[in-house]
DNA sequence: AAGGCCTCCAACCGCCGCAAG
DNA sequence: ACTTGCGGCGGTTGGAGGCCT
């Protein structure tokens, strides 16, 4: 006795999503909020499953996304919370904001796992890789724990740190350098910061915004803890325009700065 | 230029936790 | 206490596009 299907399987489409589903999920939710996602389908006139449309509005469509890489601070920001949390994804996006955990997923899996093994740094452990080979030896029985990393560090996220364990002794941290390692030091020695990581509380990016020195390296540009540009909060907004929005019929937009819409080259797009 | 390989990421799948009945 | 159904999560996959030879 299966579990009933979140959908009917037959006549739901699968694949990506096209421009006019997109309007429809969009247009709904910003009708109607939103509410049971399974029901959604129906009432939006999609031929898709509800757990789709929820992740389609989740990790694609929410207007307070933020697209493009991650910065390299944010970057830094996942490494620490993995090294805490492990691969709860969904924790580690919740700290930064406008980014989803299927991003944060990706990026992890794509860029920072590889990042990490050049560095010498195992990216599920956070130990430095020689002395992980070295303390293999001695730990045979860990090994027949397929779970045992994982584990591991959910052992370590599920208790509440002492101020001494967040004085910033993770390996990730000893390998940054320059202004980002400062900048983690002083997120792992402020307590207010490491306590609200625990409680579910203010992201941690909002909360470095308000009480960190802006960190900029002047090497990279759009590489810094600065808040985000116009451009990037935006970037949704920018990127309606390739299936139209004003299409939508969105009153939502009305409220856009005309001006800001002619700095950006949006208004003579508009016909 | 073209074919093969690699990388990236959107989307799917299946499991889990929780709330309601 | 148990069952059912839903939302949410994390792992995985497939295809598009880029890169290399």
């Amino acid at each position: 006795m299966g579990r009933q299907p979140c959908c009917d399987k037959l006549g739901v489409k699968k694949g990506p999503w096209t421009a006019e589903e997109d309007k429809k999920l969009i247009n709904f939710i910003l009708t109607n909020g939103q509410c049971c996602w399974r029901a959604v389908p129906k009432l939006a006139g999609l031929r898709r499953c509800g757990k789709s449309c929820r992740l389609r509005w989740t990790n694609y469509l929410r207007p307070d996304l933020k697209r493009g890489l991650l910065t390299e601070a944010e970057e830094q920001l996942v490494i620490d919370l993995h090294a805490r949390l492990g691969n709860r994804w969904s924790k580690i996006a919740a700290r930064l904001p406008g980014r989803t955990d299927n991003e944060i997923k990706n990026h992890w899996n794509t860029h920072i796992k590889k990042k990490l093994l050049k560095m010498g740094i195992d990216p599920v452990t956070h130990e430095p890789l020689k002395k992980q080979a070295a303390s293999q030896e001695t730990t045979t029985s860990l090994q027949n724990n397929p779970q045992s990393a994982d584990n591991h560090q959910l052992k370590e996220s599920e208790r509440v740190p002492n101020s001494e364990e967040n004085s910033s002794t993770s390996p990730v941290e000893n390998s940054s350098s320059g202004d980002e390692s400062i900048l983690l030091d002083s997120i792992c020695s402020d307590d207010s910061l490491m306590n609200s990581l625990w409680l579910d509380q203010t992201p941690l990016v909002d909360a470095l915004w308000d009480s960190e020195p802006k960190v900029q390296n002047p090497t990279t540009k759009n590489n810094d803890m600065a808040m985000p540009s116009w451009e990037d909060n935006c970037a949704w907004f920018l990127d309606c325009q390739d299936f139209g929005i004003h299409d939508f019929g969105f009153n939502c937009f009305n409220e856009f700065d005309s001006n800001s819409l002619q700095t950006l080259g949006i208004e003579g797009k508009d016909h």
